[in-house]
DNA sequence: TGCGGCATGTAAAGTGTTACATGATTTA
DNA sequence: TAAATCATGTAACACTTTACATGCCGCA
């Protein structure tokens, strides 16, 4: 086989509408935004195409849905072909995790910063990850409703209607407040490196 | 202004020009792996562009190494422009991380995996972020050496000759250290998890 | 009456990765 | 004698972001 026709962001969407049920292009994107935000972003433009790709593949199929004096809803849905493709793509190993942040960047060449931009630098970063932090821990509010429990392939499972039922999205929250705490934790150590080699 | 005239990977090879001293392209790959692989990875064709882009930029200046048998090794040595423009980049703020992590969305949809196909995920990135862990805190070796201290901007600093006493070398790789631990032990933490499950 | 939300999409530009190209020397 | 290291670069492709495009409704 050649070159994969699908590749993180399509199976981002094809996931969410397996476990959420049938979503249209703009609900997907408020579910990138606050359930997957954490893991992987998305501009609304990709989900689109993303789902027009998917469409071609016949892993999704569309039905329209009539508004008036509003573009009409295209609610897309997963199809078995779409639930293969999902369960295949479980089957292979992950591309290993590449950070790439610049204010670590910044940090560490922070010998050539003007004075206090490197804390300043830190400073800010405290307020965002403190900002994102809050917003992990808050119960997710004002998503489309999830009104198809995922189905388990072969593997029964008690949980269904919420979302923080689910063991793996328990986890992988679990994670995203991990993964911020520490950066915090960090970030307020650089801070007090910082402060004390200034009074130098 | 328009555009900018550089990103983040061009401000990671100044950085190394400006801390390492004169180097190669084949040398900045190497710093990029080993030094900032934590942070920020380049492809060698990227580093090529970027150290011919700021050439055009008079942010740098080259100096041909004559070799026999060999191509000729480009020696790039970072100009007062140059350091003008990193120590600008240190005062702009930088951009939020966005994490983008294959293993975080796969356990996301970890209900629709074939069975056991999440905790082999799972133990394949601990073995690779157990390597990850060790690499970081093995001293680095097989480093082109560096002869030129740093001039920090304005404030003199105590440290001069090893990168292991610079306060912002080490506070990155504090962090880097810090975040393949909360990283393993969740995914320690995972496994566990998704053991139990399995029994039932 | 201005802004945010709802709702869709296309086009272009910006970044980053992989493949192509070459070839001698050193090490196992 | 096969693989890794040294050493450079171009071209093509893949993925992501930003800008362009449109327009009503509800709220403050």
């Amino acid at each position: 086989m050649d070159r994969p026709e699908a590749y993180p962001i399509t199976y981002g969407v094809l996931g969410l509408l397996a476990y959420w049920g049938p979503l249209s292009g703009y609900d997907l994107k408020q579910l990138f935004d606050h359930v997957l935000s954490a893991m992987w972003s998305a501009a609304h433009s990709q989900i689109y195409n993303e789902l027009k790709r998917m469409k071609g593949l016949g892993w999704v199929e569309m039905e329209r849905e009539e508004q008036e004096s509003r573009p009409d809803r295209k609610v897309y849905s997963i199809t078995s072909a779409g639930r293969a493709a999902l369960e295949s793509w479980q089957g292979q190993p992950p591309a290993v995790l590449q950070l790439r942040d610049e204010l670590l960047l910044k940090m560490m060449f922070g010998s050539f910063a003007p004075p206090d931009a490197v804390s300043e630098n830190v400073r800010a970063s405290i307020a965002l990850h403190e900002q994102r932090l809050l917003q992990y821990r808050q119960t997710t509010q004002h998503l489309p409703v999830r009104d198809q429990p995922r189905q388990a392939s072969g593997r029964p499972n008690p949980y269904a209607s919420q979302e923080e039922e689910d063991i793996y999205f328990r986890l992988v929250s679990r994670f995203a407040i991990n993964f911020e705490q520490t950066y915090l934790n960090w970030l307020y150590e650089a801070l007090e490196v910082l402060e004390e080699q200034k009074k130098e």
